[in-house]
DNA sequence: AACACGATCAACCGCTCGGTG
DNA sequence: GCACCGAGCGGTTGATCGTGT
């Protein structure tokens, strides 16, 4: 804020040998052939410029305003400045309670969708919201707090529950972007709040882990899934209130897939905010069919058809459930999400021998994935619930 | 006063998506 | 169907500020 940059000094337009112009090659490709972009702060002049610009010409082509307006800046740096700083309306300042409370019921409906939150926030941009909650992470991360308060947990879940709620957009989505929260793996029986097992119980290793992790249900969370802080990963020292468990991943689920499961998986037995477009092709489980949700559903079935003419399988990895935290976390093939996963898929084993499609094994069918899912979550409730 | 450290904010970067030819 | 391009999004970084010691 107060080093809100716009000086108006030496650092104007970085001449063509300053360190920072990076010798013509600008990011995001974003040189313009011979011209050299100026990244850093903006100054005020430049500001007038490109405010200039935008009342002549209008929002959007913003690569076009660097040739027009003589501004060393590429389109996408003008586009964020505009956004951010210059365009009319914005709310400057610190937020509001209101403006709080409502992103964070923002967020646990939509997760890190800040541009999506900012739509609900006149005058807020996305970059402000997304500083604001990554800061009150840290600082509630840090206060041993948790994420959402106690009275949004009771407030916010009926309306997950229910069919969007008046006057927030849900979209295609639902709460389901909270299953990854800034750094945080939110662990799976948070789909609790979705009148679903927790999928942990779809992998039994990774269950087995969670299974005897004690004390996992800090009353202050309620129904919504503890955060868990990477802190296997790095450095960091492990919240106070989940020490003694190992830590808890989220299975190897992308978040887009995970949006996809969570938000159109009605026929599951899941509530979503989801409205079929009858106009659209569907999959038999009403299910777009250009969704990832369905590329990796079709993967599945691929492979589970596969697999479930060789014996035993499900027998194995249910046996066979080692697959340890680490294994799972560390693997890059798992993190990158549908291409990821289906690389890891093509990959006979995982690193405990398990293959995805053993995993999946059995779901040959969404009836018999749905039935499986609704068995678990009678049999694992008691170890999971947070209730 | 000097320093260290955390918080905050602006800006950048890489990626994805949608439109267009 | 494919490649290209522009726009937008979310994550990350780095500079600055504020506060405590």
């Amino acid at each position: 804020m107060g080093h809100s940059t716009t000086t108006e000094s030496e650092d104007g337009v970085l001449s063509a040998d300053s360190p920072l112009s990076n010798d013509g090659e600008n990011s995001g490709g974003s040189s313009n052939g011979n011209a050299l972009l100026k990244k850093g702060p903006w100054t005020t002049a430049e500001d007038s410029i490109l405010v200039d610009y935008v009342k002549r010409h209008g929002e959007g082509n913003w690569n076009a305003v660097q040739k027009h307006s003589g501004l060393s800046r590429c389109g996408k740096s003008c586009r964020l400045r505009w956004a951010n700083h210059l365009r009319p309306n914005l709310k400057k300042g610190a937020f509001t309670s209101e403006e709080e409370r409502l992103i964070i019921e923002l967020h646990a409906k939509m997760g890190n969708k800040w541009a999506r939150m900012a739509a609900h926030l006149p005058g807020r941009t996305d970059n402000e919201i997304k500083n604001y909650w990554n800061t009150r992470i840290k600082r509630r991360q840090r206060a041993g707090l948790p994420l959402y308060p106690p009275d949004l947990c009771l407030h916010a879940l009926p309306e997950n529950q229910h069919h969007g709620s008046p006057g927030i957009y849900d979209g295609d989505k639902g709460c389901h972007d909270i299953m990854q929260i800034n750094g945080y793996e939110t662990p799976d029986f948070m789909f609790d709040n979705f009148n679903i097992s927790p999928y942990t119980s779809e992998f039994p290793g990774i269950s087995a882990t969670v299974s005897t992790s004690n004390g996992f249900a800090p009353p202050q969370f309620c129904t919504f899934a503890p955060q868990i802080p990477k802190c296997a990963q790095g450095t960091d020292a492990p919240m106070p209130d989940y020490e003694g468990g190992a830590p808890i991943e989220a299975p190897p689920f992308h978040k887009n897939q995970i949006e996809s499961y969570a938000s159109k998986m009605s026929p599951f037995g899941l509530y979503f905010p989801y409205e079929p477009d009858p106009t659209q092709k569907m999959f038999p489980f009403g299910v777009d069919k250009d969704s990832h949700f369905i590329g990796l559903l079709e993967d599945l079935l691929y492979e589970a058809k596969a697999l479930s003419k060789s014996d035993n399988q499900s027998s194995d990895w249910a046996t066979s459930s080692n697959i340890s935290h680490g294994d799972v976390k560390d693997s890059p093939a798992l993190e990158k999400g549908s291409a990821g996963f289906k690389d890891y898929r093509d990959h006979p084993s995982s690193p405990s021998g398990n293959s995805i499609g053993s995993i999946f094994n059995g779901y040959t069918s969404a009836g018999t994935f749905r039935s499986s899912l609704e068995e678990n979550k009678s049999g694992t409730d008691s170890l999971f619930s947070l209730k």
